[in-house]
DNA sequence: TTGTTATATGAATGACTGTTCATATATTCA
DNA sequence: TGAATATATGAACAGTCATTCATATAACAA
């Protein structure tokens, strides 16, 4: 199945092969990590986390700042949410969401440094 | 279409909305860094990245490295070329590549000390 | 209780994406 | 030139995902 089995005859490299295979965090880990930044992946979620950046917001002012259904955005911040992006309060009718994690401002900070470059 | 309509007569706070929708980055800008960050959001090239975090490598020793197929690298590779995040040389028949940017391992260790942290 | 409003959610749909398989290209070697 | 090897790529397929629509839930008000 996978090419292993034709290309370990001829690795171009053993040591720097093997050295790296040392290195690398295992699967589960970068797994995780890429499940982390698809979170990050969709316009209408990085919307929201920019929004987030800047104020708490309950769900009809968040669809109303990034001009998006009150049922996408709450499909949204469901995601969000599993992946522990945002928290949440309940006041009466009224649920305002945040950011969770300062790391997140951050990687956003970080993300836009990188395409300001490019 | 949207529900501005419907939840423009009741926004809960006019004052706070108004604010975040100046302050919030145009929709190319934030559309770009949610495309910058889906190329972070799949295994395969995350377990890429990683390793060449570590060294330069080919593609054979890639494939080998993450144990995955030959053309599904490629095919991963292209991706992150065209996002420019890697960049490659050639020597001979074999093509090495390395990561183009050093935001690049700014933005891993930060999306590892996030995850880590939960 | 009844009506209204804010939010959540399930189902359906269309679009997107990653892998595989087969094949093409390019380079080296005999 | 012909064979072998490293990499790239197009097509097809399967799985994933974001949105919409309809509806449910929950809280408040009359």
């Amino acid at each position: 199945m996978k090419n292993q089995d034709v290309c370990s005859v001829n690795i171009v490299h053993h040591d720097v092969v093997n050295k790296v295979k040392e290195i690398l965090p295992n699967d589960k880990l970068l797994s995780d990590l890429a499940d982390f930044f698809k979170t990050f992946g969709d316009a209408t979620r990085i919307k929201i986390i920019s929004a987030l950046l800047e104020s708490e917001l309950c769900v009809c002012d968040l669809s109303n700042v990034i001009n998006s259904s009150q049922s996408a955005v709450s499909h949204q911040l469901r995601t969000l949410r599993q992946a522990r992006l945002v928290k949440h309060r309940k006041e009466g009718k009224t649920v305002y969401y945040s950011l969770d994690d300062d790391h997140i401002k951050e990687i956003m900070k970080q993300g836009l440094v990188h395409i300001s470059h490019k």
